[in-house]
DNA sequence: ATCTAGTTTAGAATAATTCTAACCTGTTGA
DNA sequence: TCAACAGGTTAGAATTATTCTAAACTAGAT
C-alpha cells in the first residue's frame, strides 16, 4: 500500500524524511529496530536524516499508531528487594509497581521454545489504571 | 535478621555505606525503588553518599542476588512496527526481540485487578537462551 | 601497628534523548 | 499560480542516567 497514503491518513505531512522512514518501515514486516538501526539504514541507502528528525518520525508515527514503543518502565533503572520470581501491576497513572506472586498467574497455552533455545523466565507486566 | 552477616554471607566487606543501605533497603520488606531515591532516604535519614556509591551498591547487591534490577531491554528505545497486542520472546544472547502473537498465551489463573483499577493491557516476556 | 585489596568519592566522561532557534517546505486558497 | 504560513528539519546545545577515573580511605588479616 501506498505510503504517501497512509501518511495522510493519519493527517502526517508527508516529507522527503518521512516518506523515505516510511518505506524502510511500513513494509508489512514485523520488525524492532532503534532510531540509531535505522539512522543506519538510511546511510546505507545513500540518504541521511538527523537523529533529532529520526527521533522527531518516530515518536510522531508512535503517537499516530503506526508504530508501538517496546515498554520500558521509564529510563531510570528499577531496583528490586524481591528476587525470587515473580510478577508486576503496573499502575500506568503512577509509573509504581506491586508485586504479583508466581502462584497467581497460570496458563493454559503457552508457546513452544524456538529450536535450540531453552526457556530462561517468563514475566508477566499487567499495566492498570483508575 | 543481622544484616553484617547478611553482607559477610555474600563476601562483601560490611562497609559504613553499604551498612547503611542494607539497613534501609533488606528490612523483609518487598519494595521497588531507584538510586536516586535511595539516596534522598539516607538523606532524610541525616546521613549521606555518593551517587557512584549508591549505584556501586546496588549492583553489587544484584551480584550477589540481594536485589535483582527490572527488565528494561537495554537503555535504548525499541520502536516495534506491530502495533497490535502481543507478546515477546527475548534472545539474551542477542538482545533481540521476537513476535508471539497472543492467541499463542493463554491464561488457567490470572489475579484480580486492584479494587479501583482496571486492566490496561498484559505483556509477556519469555526470555530465552542458547 | 602495618599492609593491602577492596571501597568510596568528586568530578569527568559517556550516551540516549530532547530542546532551541534558525532555516526550509508542503499545502492551501486567493 | 504562487504567496503565506503552519508545520517540519537540522546542527548543535542541553539534559539526564549511569559509569569511569584516579586519588584518598578503610576493613580485615597478619
Ligand atoms: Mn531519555
Ligand atoms: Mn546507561
Ligand atoms: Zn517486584
Ligand atoms: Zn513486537
Amino acid at each position: 500500500m501506498d505510503v504517501l497514503k497512509k501518511l495522510r491518513d493519519v493527517k502526517l505531512r508527508p516529507t522527503k524524511q518521512r516518506i523515505l522512514l516510511a518505506n524502510l518501515i511500513l513494509d508489512g514486516k514485523n520488525k524492532h529496530f532503534t532510531a540509531e538501526t535505522i539512522q543506519k539504514e538510511v546511510s546505507t541507502k545513500g540518504h541521511n536524516i538527523s537523529l533529532a528528525t529520526i527521533y522527531n518520525c518516530l515518536n510522531k508515527f508512535v503517537n499516530v499508531g503506526l508504530l508501538k514503543q517496546i515498554d520500558q518502565q521509564g529510563e531510570v533503572t528499577i531496583f528490586d528487594t524481591n528476587v525470587s520470581h515473580h510478577h508486576h501491576f503496573l499502575n500506568q497513572n503512577t509509573g509504581e509497581l506491586t508485586d504479583i506472586e508466581p502462584n497467581e498467574i497460570t496458563f493454559s497455552k503457552f508457546p513452544k521454545i524456538p529450536r535450540g533455545f531453552q526457556n530462561d523466565g517468563v514475566e508477566v507486566l499487567i499495566k492498570i489504571r483508575d
